[in-house]
Formats: C-alpha cells, structure tokens, sequence
DNA sequence: AGTCAGAATGTTTGCGCTCACATTACCGTA
DNA sequence: TACGGTAATGTGAGCGCAAACATTCTGACT
C-alpha cells in the first residue's frame, strides 16, 4: 500500500518551481503555457526545475485566474451501442488534439427532462465552455435555450451556434442510400423497422423513406416500430414474417438487423433469398453476421471530430487571442456497403 | 444565432447571490453544499436568489479554496469495443451518484509509454483524486509507481490502494467456466484463441486454460493469438479450420467468435455440430449470432460501478469529514451463459 | 558613445470560492 | 433578569494561477 497522500501535504506549486529556477511565478507561467519571449536558456532552467520537483499546472487555479476551462461537455445516454463509444472517441481524439478536456455525464433516462437539465448544469458547473449532445433532444424548449444561450451546444446538424451548420451526417442520405439500393434489385416496395424515435436520426429517416416511396407513387406501408436493441429488432423480425409478400426490409440500425434476421430464419424465410434487409451503421460485427449485412456507414468516429472541432472552432472565436485550431472539420458522409443480406426479389 | 457570449460578460457569482438574498457569501456557500446550520427560512431565500440569477456554483473556485475536486480520471482505450463503453457507464453512474464528475483521456496506442503517462498527467493536471485505468497496463513500472503514489488508480483487481483487493471479475474463472463447460459436454481437448496479450485479462485466461488442460493431464495445444477484433477471430478461424481434430474453442471474446465461426462456416465445419465454441463478454448482439453464443458473461457495467465506488471509498477515507458513500462495493462474478454454439462432440 | 525599440523578466492584483475563526441571535434555565 | 450554551450568521484570508502593467536588459543603428 502507498503511503497514505494526507490531504494537506501540498503538490508544488509555481512558487516552488519559481524558487527553485530562480525565476519569478510569471516566468514559470509564460514556460508552461509555452509562449514566446522566454530565453532557451531560461526556459530550459525552468522546465528542469519542473521535472524535479514533479510540478504540474493546476487546472482549477489557471482556469479560475484565466477565465478558461478548455473543457467540454459531453452528454451521453447509458448505453454500450457502438455509436455512442465511436462518437466519444471521435470527440475525445479532436478536444485532446486541441487542449482541450472532455468531462462525461451520462444521463440514464433519456425521456426524463430532469435528468437532462440536471446533467447539463453539472457540466456547466464544471465550466464547460461547450457541450456535446450525444442524445436526443429537442433543441428548441425554452429552459434549453436559457442554457444554449450561455453555453454553446451542439448536436449532430442542430446547434446552438449555427443552426444551419451542414455539420454531421445527413440521415436522409442514409435512407435514401438504403431505399435506393433495395429499389435498383427489383424490389416493389420496401418496408422500415424504426429506431426509438426520440431520436431525431431514426424520425428523419422515416421520413426520407417515406418520401422515397412516395416519388415512386408508393403508399408507405406501416413503419415497424422498434428501438436500436436487437431484442426489438427480433420483435420487429417477428412482425414482418407474419406478413406476406414482404420482399425488402430497411432496418435502421445493424444490431436491430441481426435480431431480425434471426426472428426471419427461424420462421423458415431466407435472407436474402426471401428478404433483403439493409440497415445502418455498419458496426464491426456487420461483416460477420449471417448473412454479412448491407448496410449504410455512418463515419462516427469522423462525426465525433468534426463536431468537437466544430465547437472548438466556435469557443476559440470568442477569444480574441484565439490561435486557431488543430485540424479541419471534416466532410462527412455516409456510405453504401453492400454485403450478403440483399438481392434481387425471388422470380414468382 | 444565440448572442455570442463575449468573454467578459461574467456569470453570477456567490456575491451577486448573496446581495440579492440579503445574507453573507458564507452563508450561500452553506446552502450550495447542504451543511446544516441553515435556517431553513434563510435557505429558502438563498434557494430563491440562486434560480433568480441562475447562478451555478463555480467549480473550479471551490476546488481551488477546497482543495478538493472530485473529479475521477477515467483512461481508456481508444475503441468502441461494447466492454469499454460499458464500463465507463458503470463508473459514471457510481461516480454521479456520489457526486464526482468523470474525466476522460483515450490513450491511442496504449503500447506507447509515453502516450500513456501523458494522459495520466493530463488527469493529473485536471486534479483527479483518483483514476480508473480502463486500458492494460503493468502496475510494477518505476515511473508508474511515482504517480500512483500520488494518485491512488485502480484498474480490474489491480490497485495502488490496495493490491489484494478482490475487486474485478476473476478472469480465471471466466476460463475455468468455460473450459469445464466443454469438458463436460465430453470433448477431450480445448484449444484457446487469446485477446490481446497486452491485456491481462487475456494472460490470465491463457494461463488458467493452460492449468485446466494440465489437471486433467493433457498438454495444451498451442494458443491461436487474437486482438480482440472479429477480423482476428476470423483468422484465427481460418487457422483452426486447417487443423484436424478440432472439436472445442475457447475465444477470448464474443466479438471474435462472430469472425472465428464465419471462418469455420466457410470452411466447411459447422457449430456447434463439428465444433463447439464458447467465448467471453455476452455482449447484446452474442444471442443473436448464428448459432447463439454459449459465452461467459462478465458484468461491465457492475464492475465499472464497482471500481469506481472502491476508488471514492478510498478517496473520502483521506479526509476526516468524509461523508460516507452511497452504495457498496458489490460482489460481481462471471456466469456461464449457455446457448447454441456448445454440443457434445460428433460420435467417431 | 548615445539612443531607442523590442525582447525578457518582474510585480501587483484578483478570479470565486471555502476555511477558520469571530460575532450575533436565540432559547432554556437558574 | 441574567446567564450560558448552542444555533445561525458574518469576516478576513488565501488557495494557485494568469492578466495587465511596470521594469530591466539587449543589441542594432546612428
């Protein structure tokens, strides 16, 4: 066991290394946050003086004297699909790239407003300077707003800053990669498994579906209700094997895909020699289910970047001594990958 | 557009409350951090004053006159492997309810030393009392001892607090569940498809595969090595198929049976008929692979809490008032989950 | 040698809060 | 009515750092 850190036996501080050095505070100041106007030789004094005694900034003491936290926020739902974890590292990678700090809070009920209002003053007690929303939400209620008006926030295309920002992934695209796709194999209609449509993305692209449809002169059949899980995509892969004549399935998210192509094999329909099923995500496992999933990619990890370089872009031109920052918000896109799990419609 | 923010508008400050309720910055210190000796008219007013102005304490101020931040540094990989995020929810949710806030730095290439001791001075600076190492690591490293001397870390059994704690899930176990299951089902070898050797979960398992053959006086077959990634499982399929005579796998993760079973497949020997697999994790999407994966489930989410919970116990006890903790550190074992992918050998 | 611009360094001040201690209000009791 | 004790509130100081401004040093040019 390590010996017990009491809590009074202070870390050094700048007056320790400044003494040490020979210097004053401001020196050490100047060194650690690398500015210009030091001597190599002087600078050189000062950081070894640093190594020895082990001195690091405080973040709290410079962030109170700066008025800087360079700490973003990021709200999150408790959850282990893969789109949230690509989307943090993506965010992650582009504050760490940038000096910035990311602080998580999970908020475990989505539909809950409380829960969110209450994960979101805790990041602004943090002194958040932006905020990530990796869930849904609707961004225009009056108490979000008294928020987003000091705090900038973004998520996906909506944010606080430029509410036209063409910033992430177009989730019409994605519906009308899938459609499409199913379209050009011969398929006469094609039917949807939502996701849990408090999420924006899964409305969306119920919507470019729908509207796909209709410029085909298609009636759109009922929207098969589910929830990102495969269990609901099982459920949902229940419900279309009851259905006769269903050809041509877009399922919008690839874990909903497996459990419905599960739900499918076991009532006796092949996919895709019955059914065609192109979801969305295209997440590590999609090359290796059974069949390996069409599916449309959605570059997270790429979105995760470009929203946080996003939003640092948008702190950093609030200061007018902002230099600028590392890396180039990226256009992103997603991207049709057809595997096994689509062909053309049986011959009758 | 909101209106930009400029960078001098400040927030409310305790003084600012305190005017307005008409009583002493101390005294709204006091109702900010629930002390007693309030009364509760007094606080009423302070209550009123606060969402008035909707002032949020200032948590870099506090932490520096407090000298405590209560703040956990999380270190991860960057991944989405569902493990991770699933931990890092666990640790969240232990941390929020005790009123810690959640720092998290991806190390990326977690072989580099260098990368990694960055991030953990990144926590450093952003004045953690604790960090949770979610990435591989040797804890014995000199210039690793300097800092959890400092900062007391934890990482799956493995603490600088108290190195025998019995805290994470026993990998050994996870093995000998598995390995038992199939000799039970009557086959006669095991082979072992490894994660990253990085990882000690994943010596571990190697190691108590290995004493599992040799109790029952057989010689382990050569370990097939893996990453953890579904393509790796994939490969190690491939190498698999190409011996005869197998009739029992033991993948270090359901990710990497999803690749190592396709590879099979396609090389003509089925499961579990020809060969049973059993794998690690019961991520979502294990009962919905084809066939269902028998695999050893491993609680994340509880072992994050866990971690996390052991660490601020740990934490509070440096400091007299220490308030006590909610929840306990909870007992969190592996179990066997048995599906599709586990039979009893063919007849010969 | 003298001058001056600019680089290098130092000094002072205050960020917003909590701690330790000082003071006041309140209540029950002798 | 005075007294002591406790509850309720206030006061002053300082946490570690960076901003703003002041000062000193350096070297190029006249």
């Amino acid at each position: 066991m390590p010996p017990r850190r009491s809590a009074h036996d202070r870390a050094p501080s700048q007056v320790d290394v400044a003494r040490l050095a020979g210097v004053s505070t401001q020196t050490v100041s100047r060194v650690m946050s690398g500015q210009q106007n030091v001597r190599p030789e002087t600078a050189r004094r000062v950081q070894s003086a640093v190594e020895e005694l082990g001195y690091r900034v405080h973040a709290a003491a410079a962030s109170l004297a700066s008025g800087r936290s360079r700490i973003l926020g990021l709200m999150m739902v408790s959850t282990d699909r893969y789109s949230s974890a690509a989307l943090a590292v993506g965010i992650e990678q582009a504050a760490a790239d940038n000096g910035y700090t990311v602080n998580t809070v999970a908020v475990r009920d989505h539909s809950s407003t409380d829960a969110f209002f209450d994960a979101f003053d805790r990041l602004e007690r943090q002194g958040a300077e932006g905020i990530v929303l990796g869930l849904p939400v609707e961004l225009d209620s009056p108490a979000l707003k008294v928020r987003t008006d000091r705090t900038p926030t973004i998520r996906s295309m909506v944010s606080s800053m430029q509410p036209d920002a063409p910033l992430a992934v177009d989730q019409r695209e994605i519906a009308r990669l899938a459609v499409e796709h199913l379209f050009e194999l011969g398929h006469e209609t094609v039917w949807y498994v939502s996701g849990d449509d408090y999420w924006i993305e899964s409305q969306q692209r119920r919507e470019a579906w729908e509207q796909a449809l209709r410029e085909r002169g298609l009636v759109a059949p009922p929207v098969i209700p589910g929830d990102w899980t495969p269990e609901s995509g099982y459920r949902a892969g229940r419900t279309v094997a009851a259905i006769p004549d269903v050809t041509a399935v877009f399922v919008s998210s690839d874990e909903m895909a497996f459990g419905l192509i599960r739900a499918l094999h076991e009532a006796g329909r092949s996919v895709p020699d019955d059914i065609s099923v192109v979801s969305v995500d295209d997440i590590a496992l999609a090359a290796y289910a059974s069949p390996a999933l069409t599916t449309v990619r959605q570059p997270f990890e790429a979105m995760g970047r470009a929203a946080a370089l996003r939003l640092i872009e948008y702190i950093e031109g609030l200061y007018p001594e902002g230099r600028g920052i590392q890396g180039t918000v990226p256009d992103v896109h997603p991207a049709l990958v057809v595997r096994s799990s689509t062909a053309p419609p049986r011959e009758r």
